[in-house]
DNA sequence: TTGAAAGCGCTACCAT
DNA sequence: ATGGTAGCGCTTTCAA
């Protein structure tokens, strides 16, 4: 009698649900979420109430009073381009079973917009955290270190992790896709790139190195916009127009590394009698392609594996980490159809 | 001195923040969230301190303590297949402006975890939930109906709409599909599908009708399993095994199309010499292809756009439902270089 | 413009 | 095994 008449319509909740079983609401939060410690009788009838009310808990009340919200973050830099997706599967592949919620967020390849991230993401008390890449801003970085969680820090080595770091090297991988194409006997060896991030980056200072070690020129052309199939297509261009002597290309990404093969096929240009094409991180099209990829293979899949199985540990166990805190997992070079010897082209 | 020690390392909360710029509690909540209302030196203050301290809010309280959670809840069958991106971004470029998270759960295809998606999302409180498809289990419409939010169901048309419904049909874009190839005179049309999920078997019964129309024979061969340019190899294969005398053939999507692009190249026959192939949903990659791809342009971005406007209107105005509950948004053919006039082929 | 107090719905802690 | 009580961190009246 004492609450004024409200609009909204009132929502069912555990202590409607108390009420009517006739029981306490604590004894009907434990018949709810641990009926073992709860009577046979009570729990009958707290769950009878409950569906005859079609409850719903309120999870978040319940995250806000345990402090336990059943949830990990992860912030990836792009969704669309195929590289997270063996990645996210990895991450729900693990957490789904341990009755675990992924949320995911997009941070667009922008450092500013994976701060915005973090912090929304943080804001609603994953237990732990997942990061694409190394390269969080001070203000973010603080912010993950004061949350008490363990963030997770993937796809690159960091020199100074923010707490543990599973990756690769994505200079070294820059330097195995270029040394590949040396190796074949190219000395012109173009690179495009797109978009600009740090990883890309180091991807292209592999590559300079192996020009330096090659004595080559280098050529590069790149644009720090979203990858795209036909950005593939128009940085070939651009690179072909300044240095028609390359005979051989290391795309960033296999998205541009297609672009430049249906680049090529539209040319008449044969790959690799033509122009040999190495792309980065074997999406599925790489493989399936016409000529196939060849591509520097990165362990995505592994690498989520690894960082969910670790937080798994962590939370659900001592709550201690592991003693390694950094994890190199390498990458693989895999020879397809799209790079060949250099031949009678020049 | 209150307190007992505690072992949690203590998060930093808007009352250390209130205490730090020396203001109430209030006037920290209201400099953050609704600056205007606030003098601009404690505007000011609060802000200082809240960066010093690299406060986060707490989201779940202030759900919990506004009834507002700020979310809206989407749920597609894939995140990996291209099919989806203009549609989340489209919600995003709604969402975020108006300060709305976008939260994103994946059904993977299958009826039953997407029930399972939608009661764990409604178990967020999202303000409105979007659903790509209009074949929700009856348990998943009770609940959704319950929930009393904006529904918004998208990408087909249906004939019970839960609440509101934009979309197209499916079954008519299938039969404009395959309608393109009779049209250029080609009468073996094969049509080669994967998933078998609602809209893909709607799109089959469009080609049904047009092979029916043009008293063609169907040639069929599909998989239920995820859409993957590999698979799309695969089905063309044994479609050709079963019908050699096959001149175009209809993929359910893009990927497929793709694959089965790479396929023909790989047997050494022209496209469209001789096999025309249109595919559905024109992702980028149709238009970069080499030849490019024929396929059915799907209004993804514009669906979504709308329904992210809608529920705008509905939440942020009146709390009125549209008087047009149905809107069918159509699609577009595309004919690009991968479907030609059946010529000498066969 | 600012603040005090009363919850939001639930669970943890401590009794019984 | 069951229940009382005190919050979780925030926003909302309502008063000053």
């Amino acid at each position: 009698m004492k609450k004024p008449p409200k609009s909204r319509p009132k929502r069912v909740t555990l202590h409607d649900v108390a009420a009517r079983a006739r029981v306490s609401m604590v004894t009907a939060s434990r018949a709810l979420r641990r009926p073992e410690m709860v009577s046979l009788d009570l729990r009958d009838r707290v769950n009878a109430a409950a569906r005859a009310l079609a409850y719903v808990p309120n999870q978040l009340a319940s995250a806000l009073a345990s402090r336990r919200t059943g949830r990990i973050g992860v912030i990836v830099p792009s969704l669309t381009n195929g590289v997270f997706n063996d990645y996210l599967r990895a991450l729900h592949d693990v957490f789904v079973p341990a009755d675990i919620q992924v949320l995911v967020l997009n941070s667009h390849y922008m450092p500013g917009r994976e701060e915005k991230a973090i912090l929304t993401m943080l804001g609603q008390f994953p237990e732990a955290i997942v990061l694409a890449g190394i390269e969080q801003t001070p203000h973010a970085r603080k912010a993950l270190q004061q949350a008490g969680i363990p963030v997770v820090q993937t796809m690159e080595l960091a020199a100074k992790p923010i707490d543990i770091n599973i990756g690769l090297s994505q200079q070294d991988a820059g330097y195995a896709a270029a040394r590949h194409l040396f190796d074949l006997g190219h000395r012109h060896v173009g690179q495009i790139s797109a978009p600009l991030d740090s990883r890309s980056l180091k991807r292209i200072d592999g590559y300079l190195q192996a020009v330096r070690e090659f004595g080559a020129t280098p050529m590069m052309v790149s644009v720090d916009l979203p990858s795209s199939i036909a950005s593939g297509g128009e940085l070939l261009g651009e690179l072909l127009a300044r240095w028609p002597s390359t005979t051989a290309i290391f795309c960033g990404n296999d998205n541009l590394a297609l672009g430049a093969l249906f680049e090529c096929q539209r040319r008449g240009f044969g790959v690799p009698r033509d122009l040999s094409i190495v792309g980065f991180n074997d999406l599925e099209v790489a493989a399936s392609a016409c000529p196939s990829l060849s591509t520097i293979a990165t362990p995505r899949y592994e690498m989520a594996r690894r960082a969910g199985e670790i937080i798994l540990e962590i939370i659900r166990g001592s709550g201690r980490r592991p003693k390694q805190r950094q994890i190199d997992l390498g990458f693989r070079l895999i020879a397809r159809e799209s790079t060949g010897e250099l031949g009678n082209s020049s």
